[in-house]
DNA sequence: GCCATGCAAGTAAATGCTCACATACTGATC
DNA sequence: GATCAGTATGTGAGCATTTACTTGCATGGC
């Protein structure tokens, strides 16, 4: 069985728990039940190594968010495919999206400036939405920040253990309501 | 001048830039113009300056909480004076606050049980208004979750720079609107 | 004189990473 | 199908550097 992909999975757990810099590469491999020189030859460090998991993820997501609120009609309904997929895609695979969230401050300067990050995605779509006067006006990077902060903080308190095992689909009608909400709330 | 009151803003500042595990004593030291060694006479090892800092910013929110709901009656008007107040701490000592936002999850082992978190007081008196028919029935956990994550993500996009050098007061009444309607959305 | 505070140099341990070597796979050649 | 070079993959001991922390000494207020 191959290294790399036992690598990968292990990096995740790791970094989700211990964060990038608190991670060692010795915990790593023990994790994948692999040498710590399997690792180099796969990556070139361990930054990059964090840095294309995160990457992976981050432009995952993006890609979800444009495939998702592309397939639909009005800000509403972007807003509640939004959040089902987001929930979904977090519920197949939790290990890589609490890794994406709880660690996204750490590779800020990678993802700033590519301008196809998720909050900018979510941003724009506030905007047209108050361009054609389906939502109220009023600053798309604040009402993007709160919308998204629904979900994100929810998100988190379930990776810190706080909601018990439930999906987080689970709470998908209720998040969809409440950002729905928070769009109109002026 | 003592070293000990530049200590603790240089080591805020650092540990705000680079997580705790990522900062370095030297980096605090240099920061604080201050030898390593002047760090040891105040605390017993990195960690505990670490965890000293954060406990004194996480006390002071939880003793902000219990104060400004305790002063008005209803919900509605708890949430209000809640998002007022955090605004106005957050403002008048931002490296304090957005280190405690920003670095939160490297300390939930020290605070988790200690039933007096600003999270479970939220969540308490969310509890308290479904009980009296202020608030549709609910998870408190999640709509507490989304409520608080309406705030912290304005909060931490701010930290990041999205929103430009705006104070977080700037956008209090809409963060006070957008977390009533979350608090009644269902 | 005494204690608290600060400094500069130093130490032991840990960390990311390398390197010489071993093994497993690939596919072209006979 | 057997042979074998060439390459990709994995090992584990070890290296240079960094890191948190210590220690002996100087200073200054009471």
């Amino acid at each position: 069985m191959s290294a790399k992909p036992r690598i990968e999975r292990a990096a995740l757990e790791v970094f989700a728990a211990h964060g990038v810099d608190g991670a060692t590469t010795k915990l790593i491999a023990a994790r994948a039940e692999v040498s710590e020189g399997a690792i180099y030859r796969h990556w070139k460090s361990k930054d990059e190594l964090a840095i294309g998991l995160f990457m992976a993820a981050h432009r995952r997501l993006s890609d979800l968010i444009d495939t998702e609120a592309g397939a639909v009609h009005g800000v509403e309904a972007k807003a509640a495919a939004l959040v089902k997929a987001y929930c979904t895609a977090a519920d197949e695979d939790w290990t890589l999206f609490s890794f994406h969230l709880l660690q996204l401050h750490h590779f800020l300067p990678y993802y700033q400036d590519d301008g196809r990050d998720p909050v900018t995605l979510v941003e724009t779509i506030i905007k047209y939405g108050m361009m054609k006067m389906e939502l109220p006006p009023g600053d798309p990077r604040v009402v993007a920040a709160m919308a998204i902060g629904v979900i994100t903080q929810t998100a988190q308190n379930k990776a810190y253990g706080r909601l018990g095992e439930d999906a987080l689909s689970a709470h998908a009608s209720l998040m969809t309501a409440a950002v729905q909400a928070v769009l109109k709330a002026r």
